[in-house]
DNA sequence: CATTTATATCTAGTATTCTTGATATATGGA
DNA sequence: TCCATATATCAAGAATACTAGATATAAATG
């Protein structure tokens, strides 16, 4: 992963409602979400939301599709899973014993 | 873990700087820097690593210790893994087979 | 106790980001 | 084609964050 997206990604995530928005994402799953659903559901503006998924989007941590004249969102697995990769990269050459618990919390039993 | 503080994590390192210094100390392990020596191995002044370093304090993202009249640095491997485990919350519950993969790529073999 | 070394804090100017009203684009239906 | 619905883009004011010079604090040394 390029430093750039990462740095994006991040920004992406600091912000209260964009990081509300992944989470719920998160939590739908392989569903998604429609754009107009997630903004009644967080209860921001339309075009407010809509520049926050734009925001989500370019930073590698949604997909979306069109549906009819609705887009449905996704949280993007594989863009989180770059991020954190780059994030982590190294972590167990330098010091196996402090990496394994933060990796450890990170596998769940599902 | 809280809303807050985990905004504040990501913004702390939404910031290239800041970022550099997390994963400097990832890889440094269980051994850490001085904050001399990681503003010398990023190539910033002194009171702008200083203030980055108290940000990233801020967020949980690292520790401190005095050392004589030095202070090292370390990655704060368990507040790195309150984070990610906050924002991966019901991922399972959602998507189990959207979720593993993720998970997965975190899990090193050391 | 004066000096040196290492780090932290304060402040102000600059730059970036956020929100929102207004408006544009895209799709579906009558 | 005209209208309604769903989402995206634009522009500008307000708020927030970044950097760096100056300075303060903390610890070791002579």
């Amino acid at each position: 992963m390029d430093k750039r997206i990462a740095l994006e990604a991040f920004a992406a995530l600091s912000q209260e409602t964009r990081l509300d928005v992944l989470r719920l994402l998160i939590r739908a799953g392989g569903e998604g979400m429609l754009a107009g659903d997630i903004a009644v559901a967080l209860d921001v503006r339309q075009n407010t939301m809509s520049t926050n998924l734009a925001v989500l989007h370019r930073a590698g941590l949604v997909r979306n599709e069109r549906q009819g004249r609705a887009v449905r969102y996704f949280a993007d697995m594989a863009g989180l899973r770059s991020l954190l990769s780059f994030l982590m990269e190294d972590c167990c050459g330098g010091a196996p014993d402090l990496c394994r618990p933060v990796l450890d919390a990170l596998v769940c039993d599902c």
